[in-house]
Order: structure tokens, then sequence, then C-alpha cells
DNA sequence: TTTACATGCAACCAGTCAGTTGCAAATATA
DNA sequence: TATATTTGCAACTGACTGGTTGCATGTAAA
């Protein structure tokens, strides 16, 4: 079973989850109630967080709260981080064609 | 059937195929040389990448090329721009903190 | 014109996925 | 202690996915 960041912000909820729990660390039974699928459904959703490690738990009594870990976004961060080199130098083209029209103008 | 860039990017082979690509624009067949697929599958995720708009392809005779359309990378980086205040705000406590040690320490 | 090549599309298949219901375990409360 | 609450796990289902093979179409070359 394939378990990686990128497919796990693959889902729309998932990634709705996230924006929830980056706020501040929710329970499930919580969560749940801004979507309109179960409570059981949302825990899957939670345990595919969970091993990626996008999310981490933390036991309160017989609640579970689940908050985000932010570092592991920086993998896919890294991973655009080559494209952005890419537009980068895209800008430089084309800040090499305003030079050029520019100089031919003078 | 839902076509998003966040489950375009969800394939490993897919995001491969947009590495490839991102340094030249290829011929599906060309691609397919670079994978243990075959090329209709290759051509497959040419068609996925092509719906949700990241990749963009230039007809030749009876060759495609297609290229990377590198500005619909920036709504995966929009969305990460969420987070990546998160972090700062992070790395604002964890130098409030220090701060504090540092504070009581003299 | 005939042949070879590049490509897209359709049909099919096995595996995965997101959702459901039902249930057992653990903790809080009466 | 008995009951209610919170949660995770298992089994099931319909839909989607990534792969295959086969075929039709369009273009280049012989």
């Amino acid at each position: 079973m394939r378990r990686d960041v990128f497919q796990a912000i693959a889902d729309p909820t998932r990634r709705a989850i996230i924006l929830l729990i980056a706020i501040k660390a929710m329970t499930p039974n919580a969560i749940a109630t801004h979507f309109d699928i179960t409570r059981q459904a949302v825990s899957k959703h939670l345990r595919i967080l969970t091993e990626c490690e996008l999310v981490k738990t933390e036991q309160s009594g017989r609640e579970i709260f689940y908050e985000l870990n932010g570092t592991k976004m920086l993998e896919v961060d890294k991973w655009l981080a080559a494209f952005r080199k890419l537009w980068e130098s895209r800008f430089n083209e084309l800040d090499q064609v305003l030079l050029t029209m520019k100089k031919n103008k003078q």
C-alpha cells in the first residue's frame, strides 16, 4: 500500500481536515461535525494522515487530539522547489526579452 | 471524474514524467523509453496531466510534443503558502522561547 | 501508392480507495 | 457498578485507477 505525502493530500476531504487541524488540534468527533461523512470515514482519513506522518496524536483521557505535523509538508515544498528555479529562469528569459526590446528602442 | 493538480501529482510515475518534460518538451514515445510501462500507459498519464492543464501539447507532423505548464504548479504552491505562515509563526514562537531563556539567564 | 511509424481511443482486469454499518475496547459519569 | 461516550478496527461495497492488449487514424518515407 503506497502511502506518501503526495497521495495523502490528493484527497480534497483530507486537505480540508489538514486545514482544520492546522489552526488547532481536534478530536475525530469534532472534525466529523464539519463534514457530511461518518466519523469512521474521518477516522480512516486520520489514519492515512498519521501513517504518512502529516499528523500526530495526543491522548487526553478517552479523547484523542489530532494535530498537524507541519514539517512533513516541507517534502512537497522541496519537490516544488525544482520548479521554482524553472519559473525564475522563465522570468529571467522574459527579463532578457524586455532588455533586448529596450536596447533596440534606443 | 475529478481531475485536479493534487490528484495529478499523487502518482509517482506522473511526477517523474513532469520532471522529465520540465527540462525539455518530449514525445510520448521518447518519454516511454524512460519507464517500464507501455507507451499507452504513458499516454494515459499524459492525458490526465493535460486535462488538469499541467501540460500543454504542440503537434509537429506526426509527432506530438508535451511540455510543462509550470504556472499550473503555482496552485499547489498557493495551497502550501497557508502552512508557510504556520511554520514561520512556529519559528517565531521558538524565537520567543529562546529570547525568554536568554533574558532569564541575565 | 504502399509501407512504416506515432499517436489516441476503447475494452478489459486486478488492485486500491472512500465510504458505509456493526462491534469491541477503553474511559468518564450516574 | 451500570451506563454513556469516544474511539479504533473489521467486513463489505461500488467507484476509480493504473496497467494491459488490440485497433483505427493520420503522417512520413519508400
